[in-house]
DNA sequence: CAAACACATAAGTCTGTGCTTATGTGTTTT
DNA sequence: AAAACACATAAGCACAGACTTATGTGTTTG
C-alpha cells in the first residue's frame, strides 16, 4: 500500500533527515547526503531505497554518481491524506480545503 | 520529540484504522472501537497510548469508559511539517502556503 | 458487597527493521 | 587494463515494536 510506505519511510528521523537535504538543496548524489551525517555508505543507499519507493524521492543516474531530488508524489499524498480530516481544523482553515479539493484534479 | 511521536504512530496501519474511525465518528469508547477489528483489548490500549502521546487523540474518562476523539493538533503538526516542503508542489497550489501561514499564526 | 465490566499495565514472544561488514556491479581515471 | 571510485546488494546482528496472556485498578450493577 502506498500510503503505509510514505508513513513507514518517514517514521525513521534518519530519513527525515535526509528528506529534508534533498529539500533545501536542488539535487545531491548519495556521497553528498552523507556529509556531516556519520551514517554508512550501505545505510545511506538503503534509506535512499526505502525513500524512492514511498515517492518521496526520485533518482538520476548521471555516469558513477546517482542525482536524488524531492519527488512531490509523496507529499501530495501525504496532503491528501491529511485533507481527509480537514474538518477538524479550526473553521477559517476550511479555505485549505479547497484548495486542495483543486490539487486533486 | 512531537514530529518523531506522530510519523512512528502513524507508521502503524492498525493504529491509522483506529484514527479514520475516530475521525469518522463523533467520539468512541475502546471497546467500541473494537468492534470488527479482530485485535484484543490490551492491543487497543497500547495503541490509544500511542496515538494520544502523539497528540493525535484526546481522551476523557465518563464513569468506567473512555471516550476518544481525534485531537487536531497532531493533524496540524502533519500539516505544518508538509507546508515546509510546499514549493515542491505545482505552482498554482502555492495558494496553500498562503493559507498555511495563516494558520500558524 | 460481590460480580461484572471497561480499561490499563506487566511480562514475555516473535517479527520487522536499521545497522554493520563484506562483496558485487558499473563507471571513470590514469 | 588496472585502480579508484560511486553505489547497490547480501548476510548477519541487535534492538524496537506489535502482539499475546495474565493480572491490576477503578467503576457500575445486581
Amino acid at each position: 500500500m502506498m500510503e503505509n510506505d510514505i508513513f513507514k519511510a518517514l517514521a525513521d528521523p534518519t530519513r527525515r533527515t535526509i528528506f529534508e537535504k534533498l529539500a533545501s538543496n536542488q539535487s545531491m548524489n548519495a556521497s553528498a547526503l552523507r556529509n556531516g551525517m556519520s551514517i554508512s555508505q550501505p545505510a545511506m543507499s538503503q534509506h535512499l531505497a526505502v525513500l524512492r519507493q514511498a515517492k518521496l524521492v526520485d533518482e538520476e543516474r548521471q555516469g558513477r554518481f546517482v542525482h536524488y531530488r524531492v519527488n512531490p508524489d509523496g507529499l501530495a499524498l501525504i496532503v491528501q491524506w491529511v485533507a481527509r480530516y480537514s474538518t477538524f481544523w479550526p473553521d477559517r482553515i476550511d479555505a485549505l480545503r479547497q484548495t486542495l479539493k483543486e490539487m486533486d484534479q
